[in-house]
DNA sequence: ACGATTTTGTTCTCTCGTTCACAAGCTCCT
DNA sequence: AGGAGCTTGTGAACGAGAGAACAAAATCGT
């Protein structure tokens, strides 16, 4: 998205800062660090490129090359060290601090949100549970009480929080989300269908079920077709 | 994936055939289907490539050489006809036929898939909910009763189910997808965070909420470390 | 009938990402 | 001490996708 415009006279220099990895890499780093907590779990300490990569269902390059723009904290001949490793990606990605998580929108999708596990784990810590509709705020919701959206400002600005997610319809999503970057929200996780216009300070991510559901759709055609082909050929 | 030798010789002949489309196009058309059924909705008869692309978030050049995959649906000095191309392009993703779909796992998430709208509106029809739960077999959830998991392939065959939805636990991940595929379920939507085997025929695609998370949290500590070194230079 | 205007379809260039292939470097064995 | 055997880190080739820019084609007004 934003990218730095000189970087590479400071590469040398800064060896922690300013590296900027890949958009492509950044997306695996989750990847990776999952498998290295599950090897971790099983009282390994060392892992190899290439049974790393298997874990993460990746290439064994590809896996190298993501790793060197961390830096070089393999050992040739021998491996990564699995722990050690773990902590730096987790340094990278900044999982060693917490990151406070609203989530608007409580309808089915919200409660599933809510409730999932997934978040705490990671150091993601929901600070709120916010709806428009007067009869669902008060109701209880894993553990936290949902609250009105009027609420959002004072939330945001006492518990720090820097991401927002959307799980409204998605009529509702633009403005919601409007209200979320004012508030200062600056990183979006947009569950509803729609095209969100955001500043460009402003990082949006969007999941989508019904575009994953075509792609597939797509993908299951041409293989219906070339089955047609192929057999009245 | 799988990519065609030779198909610019064939381009002429087979105007409805063996076209390969981008991978990175096919995930934006979807986008460009929705844009187009709200134009439909307000009546709006033609649309330019620049209004389209400003509805769909993306470059107007970029959205007519997508749309130019599909064939000349455009007429130059008019733009497209709202109707027409959103036919085209709902033909094209294969949504002018049924899919039938199973969803396995009906914990949070699940339930909150079974009561997605969005899969019945886009021609995708649930055909059964399952789990392995004997407790939840049979409970109600979105007008459907949860079968059990034993009942796969009876439904997969009867209901010619291709396209898989797991939202199971990662620890079962695996098992479920192994047996939607020996039922023969040919594309499989994965949100557990677990990465699935499957044969090289069957697609996969994954969604996984804590790793877009992850995703963002990394943008967002970037954003605060560019605060402190410019606010310290 | 014809030029002005609009907008598409497409070519070309550039950037980003993947993969290959191998030198550099570590460990272990003799 | 030195060589054999691994495994990492990276340079280079390759491929896919994004965006700019423009020629081709349609409409409209005169």
């Amino acid at each position: 998205m934003t990218t730095a415009p000189s970087r590479r006279s400071a590469r040398v220099r800064e060896e922690r800062f300013d590296r900027d990895i890949p958009e492509a890499t950044i997306a695996r780093l989750p990847v990776y660090l999952r498998a290295l907590t599950t090897l971790s779990e099983r009282h390994v300490g060392t892992v190899s490129s290439e049974e790393l990569a298997a874990a993460a269902g990746v290439n064994s390059a590809k896996l190298r090359k993501d790793l060197s723009y961390l830096g070089t904290y393999g050992t040739r001949g021998v491996g990564y060290d699995v722990d050690y490793l773990r902590f730096q990606i987790a340094r990278e990605i900044g999982l060693t601090q917490d990151w406070a998580v609203v989530i608007v929108g409580i309808g089915n999708l919200g409660h599933a949100l809510a409730n999932f596990s997934g978040f705490a784990s990671r150091g993601f810590r929901i600070a709120a549970l916010l709806d428009s509709d007067p009869d669902r705020v008060g109701e209880k919701v894993g553990g936290l009480t949902i609250s009105a959206l009027d609420d959002l400002d004072s939330i945001v600005v006492r518990q720090q929080v820097s991401i927002g997610v959307i799980s409204t319809p998605a009529s509702a999503a633009q403005e919601v989300c409007d209200r979320l970057v004012s508030a200062g929200v600056t990183s979006v996780l947009n569950f509803a269908p729609a095209v969100l216009t955001v500043p460009a300070s402003v990082d949006v991510r969007k999941v989508d079920l019904s575009i994953e559901l075509q792609i597939l759709a797509y993908h299951e055609q041409r293989k219906a077709l070339g089955d047609v082909r192929t057999s009245s050929a």
